[in-house]
DNA sequence: AGCAATTTACGATTTCTTTCGTATAATTAA
DNA sequence: TTAATTATACGAAAGAAATCGTAAATTGCT
């Protein structure tokens, strides 16, 4: 498994990324064709971003076949933890409450989504 | 006020911003002293990027003795809310709660800061 | 077999960001 | 009043990221 501390994905990487961690294991195409929805961009733009993902190891290649066959080399986890921390040095001052507060105050959450987070809040307590 | 939702910063603009949003009105020596704490980075880099940051109307810049004075055009939290939202849909798939979750997870919360909190989530239940 | 479609490889270009050198003007200090 | 310092303007270069065109190889279809 790929060091997150040392990688950065860019904006275009995550968005591939994310395909990859939902489907598991996918072709250029199949990437492509996720990506095609949300922007205009071209397959062979999608197929070098991937390669280079690939050199940079923040994806694995099976390349045995013809049509390779990629999956995410970082699990989503590490990288989402990996850069909120970043996100939260930058833009709160490190402080993960503030961000909370924001996010919390300025999105819709439902009820159940709530009682989600105080029974977190009420297992952190305890210790 | 400029239009965050039309302005995306850069890092290193990022980083100019917060200074001046904590300083108020700085002068770009001012800014450029901080930065310097943090960096290694030359004088004229720090007033280059200043240049197009009011260029771009991030920053606003009363130039009317010889040393300018500049100070943040957008206010901390609808930038805050603006990037917070673009991250949440880049890594956490739109769902507010699923950042809150993380957040709370891997960083060292106080317990004031969860009494905080969840106080906020009373009342945003109470609606 | 022959043709169209699909895929990878590769290089080039474009765009964005960051960086700094140099010139010029204004201010300060000796 | 010089000389040194400090400021802005400007252009250019270096670096990073994203985009695409074209070529070559493979596969599938008729």
């Amino acid at each position: 498994m790929a060091d997150v501390k040392t990688l950065k994905p860019t904006e275009s990487e995550l968005e591939i990324l994310q395909v990859l961690w939902q489907k598991g294991k996918a072709t250029v195409r199949e990437v492509h064709e996720e990506l095609v929805i949300g922007k205009d961009i071209g397959y062979t733009t999608t197929l070098k971003l991937m390669q280079i993902m690939n050199d940079k190891g923040l994806v694995d290649r099976d390349d045995s076949a013809r049509t390779h066959i990629y999956q995410a080399a970082t699990d989503k986890e590490n990288t989402q933890k990996f850069l909120l921390n970043k996100f939260i040095g930058n833009l709160f001052g490190g402080s993960s409450t503030q961000l909370v507060m924001q996010a919390l105050g300025s999105q819709q959450v439902t009820e159940e989504e709530l009682d989600q987070i105080q029974s977190l809040i009420d297992n952190l307590k305890k210790k």
